[in-house]
DNA sequence: ATCCTACAATGGACTTTGTCTAAGTCAAGC
DNA sequence: GCTTGACTTAGACAAAGTCCATTGTAGGAT
C-alpha cells in the first residue's frame, strides 16, 4: 500500500477513486513524472479520470507538502513524491534521466550576507547536469 | 553603447535593426526579462519587429554564449546578459524579483562520488528562494 | 440504510509560451 | 548598384496548464 496514500489519508483528505489512483501512480523512488505522464498512467487504471483532476490533485499534494514540484528541463513540471528527505536532482542533458541526490553540506552557508541583498532565504534548489553512463557509452 | 552589442558584432554577426534593438533591450545588470518582455520593449523602439524574430535572436545569443537562459519561475524562460561571470540566482517567492548572486565555493565538491550514479557532471545550477526586503516589510 | 451537502470531478474553452513555415526583405560583398 | 543567402515576418500550430459551470459523490447526520 502506498505510503503517500497513507500520509494523505491521515490529513483528513477526502478520499476518492481519482485521488487514490494519482497517489498510487506517484508512489516510489526516483519518480519524476510530468502531469501528462501521471494522467496517462492514471487513465490506464481509471479510464474516465480527467486532465483537470490530475492537475488539481497534484497541486493539492504539492500544497500539502507531500509532493515536490521539480523543473529540471524547461518544459513540463515534474512531480516527486520523495518530499520527506531533502534532496537535489541530477539530470542527464541528453536523455533527460533524473536521479535524486543528496549532497553533503548546506548550500545556504555558501552565500555570504553581502550577497543576500536583504532577502530572507528559505530554500535552495540545486540541479546538477551532465551525461549519464548510458548516454556516455552510446 | 551596448557591451553586448560590441561582442556580438565582433563575431561576424550580420547586424540588423532588429538584432540591435534586442541587444540594447537586454543590456545591463540584474536584467532577467522574459521573451515577451523583451518583445514589448523592442516594439517600443522598432514597432514592426515580430515575436518570432525576438525568439530567434534570443536563441542565437544563447547559442553564442553571450546570453544565459534562466528558469527561475516555472513559467517563461528569462534571459540574462551577464554571461561572463558565473553566477547563481536569488528569487523573491512573492514578487518574483531576481538578483544575480555569487556564492563562495563550488557546489560540485559537495556531491560525493557515491551520489553521482556514474554521471559525468558538467554544470550546476543553484536557485535561492526567499522574501525580498520590500515584500517582507509589506 | 438513506439523505444532504460541501467538496470533488468533468470536459471543453481559453491562455500562455514557444515553434515552424512559406514568402518577402535586406545587409554586405563584389 | 546588383546578387544572394541570411534575416524577418505574420500567422498557424503545438504543448502545458488554468478556469469555470455543471454534474457527481464521500462521508457525516438522521
Amino acid at each position: 500500500m502506498s505510503d503517500l496514500l497513507e500520509r494523505l489519508r491521515g490529513r483528513g483528505w477526502r478520499m476518492t477513486a481519482q485521488r487514490r489512483v494519482v497517489a498510487e501512480v506517484l508512489d516510489g523512488d526516483h519518480i519524476h513524472l510530468t502531469a501528462d505522464e501521471v494522467h496517462a498512467r492514471a487513465v490506464a487504471k481509471l479510464p474516465e479520470i480527467s486532465r483537470a483532476t490530475v492537475y488539481n490533485t497534484l497541486g493539492e499534494m504539492v500544497s500539502l507538502g507531500e509532493v515536490i514540484e521539480v523543473s529540471t528541463d524547461r518544459r513540463a513540471k515534474r512531480y516527486d513524491p520523495n518530499a520527506h528527505r531533502p534532496h537535489q536532482h541530477l539530470v542527464c542533458a541528453q536523455c533527460g534521466a533524473i536521479r535524486d541526490v543528496h549532497p553533503v553540506g548546506d548550500p545556504l552557508t555558501d552565500l555570504p550576507d553581502s550577497e543576500r541583498f536583504g532577502f530572507t532565504i528559505s530554500d535552495v534548489e540545486v540541479t546538477y547536469r551532465g551525461t549519464c553512463p548510458h548516454c556516455a557509452s552510446a
